[in-house]
DNA sequence: CGGTGGTCTGTGAACGTTCACAGCGTGTTT
DNA sequence: AAACACGCTGTGAACGTTCACAGACCACCG
């Protein structure tokens, strides 16, 4: 706040219009019931004096804290890695700012962290929780419910999917799309590399390649990684060594199809001639691999608006939501 | 907040404890002047009421904004690619929180971006701004400084080092630990990739290495990247191209470092007998390559943690404050 | 014993809003 | 003409704190 200069309040708004505080209020918060010469009056006001209405008196007197709370739980240093926070970030921030909400960020890697959480949310410091990336048994999911304070989750929480809302993309339907793609262009032997199996895109990717290879989606072929590059790599060497005649990857992140391509490389195979890869995600690491990878888009940013809308929803006081999925896309590049 | 149950004011701990609001007050905000029982029956009713502070109210008195904006001023994408961040913003959140101040994100990608900021600062909702990579030029820096509230970054803002402080590891000396370890390592025709030339990261690590090498850092040895692996793979290849027989490059960050690891071995030259490699982080990535890099660490959690003293320190009213500068640290590893 | 100074406590006002309520015209219906 | 509805406006109280002030109590000193 600005301490060298007298912020206007409503009150000097309502003096320079002629008009009580209350018609004032009454504009700024979109009231019918207020004649025209007086709501030009104050917006003149308004306009003139710098007036900003002050949060704290406005979310004291409402009984609301005036932010949300987005956690990010991922297990210490590899946060920031996923390239999707940016998108998911962003739009969260503009459709709160909307509403007259605040983004506070806080990360939950650790316990010390979660105590951290947990007493501030259980503090009314918050409207509501935007749970990120979270994983299958995190102790804060259960903790936060039993709070009773709105919460959503963007992805959905695995084991926790009927108690936390969430909107996600269409992970397993994306995963069955690009399973048939590799299909129908004639590869036979097809492995994947999967994310970790305590996430949704770790479970559900691998459903859906399932789905479309049946029997033919054996052990032998499916390999699991981390979502890291160095991950993609050795997954792709382990399977290589059981199957050197696969003819197809698919690697549940564009990072590990990376970190693949690099092995197939490596072992001295042409990429898409002797193996066809495909990604997932269309990130920006998408377009700087040689060849430019194949992969599946996720709307991102219709995800991050969707679980915005259902957290304002719960906050607006909804009781039961649905979740939302929203359907991916091919990308056909040069890898597959 | 929660909805469904009323949360206990002060009010309720004064008549739990048989003691007027004003002494709970006082206990809260740890002043002297509380007699020994008072503070224990005052202590007691807060545990059994579950009394946390409504820190609207407090903020409202007291004149605050109750929260400090950070503000990540990378153009779009690529944001969270760096691991960094995560540090700082744990750190951050630490401790501001010990000072009841909550950590809110802003992106400011675009114009648009930085319009929501301005906006948002200049209502007075911060009582402090925290800047992060913000490039050379960014019109945002002037016009938070024509507005007078507490702006503070972490790494210096080239161009504007005596206006907005700043806390920074020794980019210039690490640098200079980099190359004099590759010199002295018998390298003799030792090549850079540096960042871009915006940041400080970009300048002032090839300052140092600049200055070790003197009039043996040519042009011909020196190529630019974007901090992005691909980046690294195709400086290295520009490099290669122009002198094959190097045999030594200090790329300024991990990330490049292993893109150039990738051209190198690409290009059949083993790592370190033919081409030794420097990194700059110390990030994950750093530990996931093959082999392992040299690298120079950044006290990452430190320069974070100075950031934020002096931005507490700003708005506790200094007028002026020196940057803080931490030294950095050679690790050294399998690549060199 | 009165004064002084230190420790501790309670009280009233203020911070800047919103919201419910009452009231006032004006026009329409009974 | 009375009753009523409607559109609009002003006012007082409340939200939950902090802070300045005044005063009580106690001990010590002259």
């Amino acid at each position: 706040m600005l301490r060298d200069v007298k912020r206007p309040t409503i009150h000097d708004v309502a003096a320079a219009a002629g008009i009580s505080r209350g018609t004032v209020s009454r504009v700024l918060n979109g009231d019918r019931y207020v004649s025209p010469a007086a709501r030009i009056a104050i917006e003149r006001a308004i306009a003139e004096t710098g007036y900003v209405v002050n949060r704290n008196a406005r979310n004291l007197v409402r009984q609301r804290a005036g932010s949300v709370v987005m956690v990010l739980s991922e297990p210490n240093e590899k946060i920031f890695e996923d390239p999707n926070y940016s998108t998911t970030i962003r739009t969260a921030i503009r459709r709160l700012g909307e509403r007259d909400l605040s983004l506070v960020m806080m990360i939950a890697g650790d316990d010390r962290d979660r105590e951290q959480v947990l007493r501030y949310v259980r503090g009314g410091h918050a409207d509501g929780v935007l749970l990120v990336s979270t994983h299958a048994g995190d102790p804060l999911v259960d903790a936060l419910r039993s709070s009773h304070l709105p919460a959503v989750s963007c992805g959905a929480v695995i084991g926790r999917e009927s108690v936390i809302p969430y909107a996600a993309c269409d992970e397993r339907g994306g995963a069955r799309q690009m399973a048939e793609y590799l299909v129908s262009r004639g590869r036979r032997k097809i492995a994947m590399i999967t994310g970790p199996l305590d996430t949704p895109g770790g479970i559900q990717r691998l459903e859906g390649f399932a789905d479309v290879l049946g029997r033919k989606a054996s052990k032998k072929l499916i390999e699991h990684g981390d979502w890291t590059h160095a991950s993609g790599e050795s997954a792709m060497a382990r399977l290589l060594e059981r199957v050197p005649d696969l003819d197809a990857v698919f690697a549940a992140s564009d990072v590990m199809a990376s970190g693949a391509l690099h092995t197939l490389r490596q072992t001295g195979r042409r990429v898409p001639d002797d193996v066809a890869v495909g990604g997932f995600d269309d990130s920006s690491v998408a377009l700087s691999t040689h060849p430019p990878l194949t992969t599946i888009r996720q709307p991102l940013g219709d995800v991050a608006l969707e679980t915005v809308r259902l957290l304002l929803a719960l906050i607006d006081g909804a009781d039961h939501l649905d979740p939302v999925t929203l359907p991916t896309e091919l990308i056909v590049r040069d890898s597959a």
